[in-house]
DNA sequence: AGATTGATCCAT
DNA sequence: TGGATCAATCTG
């Protein structure tokens, strides 16, 4: 029986909640079906001076939620098209966040935040709610990765920010993740 | 390589 | 109130 991850898992600091996301089990509930997939890559967005991070301008009312409390959904809308899921982490305050970037279900390797939030059924509803059973959207612990199987590279698509830019605060795994 | 799309933010 | 911007995806 798949275990559900604490809420406590999200208080860990950013990078190591990102890492740690790789390979666990993504669950969605939605019109009666349930949709789970492996977390193939993650990204970090950490602390208020990260300026890639949409927190990085302050608390807004798009932002604020993610100084909120860890373990919430972050669901936002980006190019007027695609949704992009993230999940809050660390101290309410400190605006951080997990952005879910890859995922295998179905046998279809969702390798983009757009692809992952269509197939899962993810829509701004989501958004500002908890990470549980009751929110229809949850993640449960499955097996360990070995760190070995862990790469990181650059951020995608945050050429604006500078040395921001730079930090390689993007996880995927070695085998599964194609892109 | 280009078009698409709309919420959001900041400067007026 | 208006214009610039954006953490993306698809098509050809």
């Amino acid at each position: 029986m798949a275990k559900i991850l604490a809420i406590k898992f999200f208080e860990e600091p950013t990078l190591k909640v990102a890492k740690s996301l790789l390979g666990k089990t993504l669950a969605r509930k939605s019109g009666g079906k349930l949709i789970r997939g492996i977390i193939t890559e993650t990204e970090a967005y950490v602390g208020p001076s990260d300026k890639a991070s949409h927190a990085s301008r302050g608390i807004t009312p798009r932002t604020k939620i993610m100084f909120g409390d860890c373990g919430m959904i972050y669901v936002y809308l980006i190019y007027g098209m695609y949704y992009c899921l993230n999940i809050v982490t660390g101290k309410r305050g400190y605006p951080a966040a997990v952005l879910i970037r890859g995922v295998l279900s179905d046998g279809l390797n969702l390798n983009g935040p757009g692809k992952i939030t269509r197939h899962f059924n993810i829509n701004k509803n989501l958004n500002s709610k908890k990470l549980c059973k009751n929110s229809c959207l949850w993640i449960e612990n499955s097996a360990e990765i070995d760190p070995k199987e862990i790469k990181s590279a650059p951020r995608i698509g945050v050429n604006y920010a500078g040395i921001w830019a730079k930090k390689a605060w993007r996880f995927y795994l070695k085998q599964k993740a194609a892109i």
